[in-house]
DNA sequence: GTGACTATGG
DNA sequence: CCATAGTCAC
């Protein structure tokens, strides 16, 4: 079984790059982040004749999630509040679905906010965010694969070049805790799993040539609950999209569990 | 020899299809209109990998003309300024491109303008720029080619539908009036010389279908003096480019004189 | 409908 | 550098 998450940047703008992807690698579950899109323009033909179910919780312009299926999904839900009224404020932005792969496995799919400037106001909104979503995460039972884009490289070896990280937003002491946090619930990150490598990289600026220098960083992650460990048998960036023309300027990971 | 009019709607986004469609045709002067870019960014390296040469007149955003040729080109003049200084004002957007193609031989470039609606601002505008154009025209000496985007219609049987006719603008008795003066300076329209057929048009707006349903306007011409009739072989309108993705809403238009 | 502009977000 | 929105022009 293979889960992937894809940050498309505009999934109308992608979809070509997306179905082409989706053909030749014929992953089971796709998680898609910064769709840009309501969920009445999403384009799900594309993803229906080609056998696939899509649940999407998406806003015009900004953010925007989704995940494409092989099977019907149940239990989706958007956003925080089915499961925590309390900080349904976090939800005006569409950031967070969900859906029950198995009796014991839930899927949570997550576009963590980018946060601007360090120390701005969307900076402090992306440190919020976090604890919503290590909330949210709490209070979910069984096994969890958390996926997406979540804007921050979790170690210095996750980003091309470390210096200044104090305020580097995305690498900044705050946002690491944060994320620590949310893994000391019991994630591990998949892609940790199987290599300790410097250097790769799921995402790179489209501007100064960033990629053709892999100028990157690894902000796309999949974490996965302890029980899933022993089933995970690899996890791979897979950087052929990020070559094509007008590209995402995110790379696909895959997650294969057995 | 080969002398072409075509408005491309900006020539940086219509690059690849005025550069195939030359490939093809091989015509020795294209006069281009509505090239919406300063000279400084006119694409000129790849009419002159083709062996042409570029002449522009260009402004920010709209308008701006140009000639692409085989031969170097002589004394090339943008506006009405440099033959007449007192109508220097209708300068500031850029509509007209003239040069020399032979001793006795100039070729005129322009894009007369929109004229918005009847009877506002633009459309008198419009008409003071064709009064401008006659006094142009009028000290030329010498056999002349005046080419362009006329965006006016000279008959009803160059419109799809001249119903409501006048305050159809592109189709008004004023505008009409004004390229007959231009025309009494000794101009033939070199379409007309080879055929009386309707339902021949070189615009087709972007909406509705128009294309599909030929529903179009001929207002794209080459005027011709009466010293060059006997020379022209030919006159057509070239519809293939309008049916490529991402077109033009122009056809080009070719002469062919001996 | 298409393109270019400005502004914003990334 | 790329994508979106809103505006304007055609």
């Amino acid at each position: 079984m293979q889960i992937a998450t894809w940050n498309v940047n505009s999934i109308r703008t992608r979809l070509d790059h997306v179905c082409q992807w989706l053909d030749a690698t014929g992953v089971d579950y796709l998680c898609l982040q910064e769709t840009k899109v309501v969920d009445a323009e999403f384009p799900r033909h594309a993803f229906l004749e080609r056998g696939y179910f899509v649940y999407c919780s998406g806003q015009k312009a900004y953010n925007g999630v989704a995940i494409i299926s092989r099977q019907p999904l149940a239990a989706v839900e958007a956003g925080f509040a089915p499961h925590l009224p309390t900080q349904a404020d976090l939800d005006d932005q569409k950031r967070l679905i969900r859906a029950q792969l198995a009796p014991d496995l839930t899927l949570v799919n997550v576009y963590i906010p980018n946060g601007g400037e360090y120390a701005s106001e969307k900076y402090h909104y992306k440190l919020r965010w976090l604890v919503g979503l290590y909330n949210y995460l709490q209070q979910l039972r069984g096994e969890v694969i958390l996926c997406g884009d979540f804007n921050i490289a979790p170690e210095d070896k996750d980003l091309f070049d470390a210096s200044d990280r104090a305020t580097k937003v995305g690498a900044t002491d705050a946002e690491r805790e944060q994320l620590a946090a949310i893994r000391a619930l019991g994630f591990c990150d998949a892609f940790r799993h199987f290599t300790d490598a410097a250097g790769h990289y799921s995402w790179w600026d489209y501007r100064a040539g960033a990629f053709r220098r892999n100028h990157g960083w690894r902000i796309d992650h999949l974490y996965i609950t302890t029980g899933l460990k022993q089933r995970a048998q690899a996890c791979r960036i897979d950087v052929a999209p990020r070559r094509l023309p007008k590209p995402s300027d995110h790379a696909p990971v895959i997650l294969t569990i057995e």
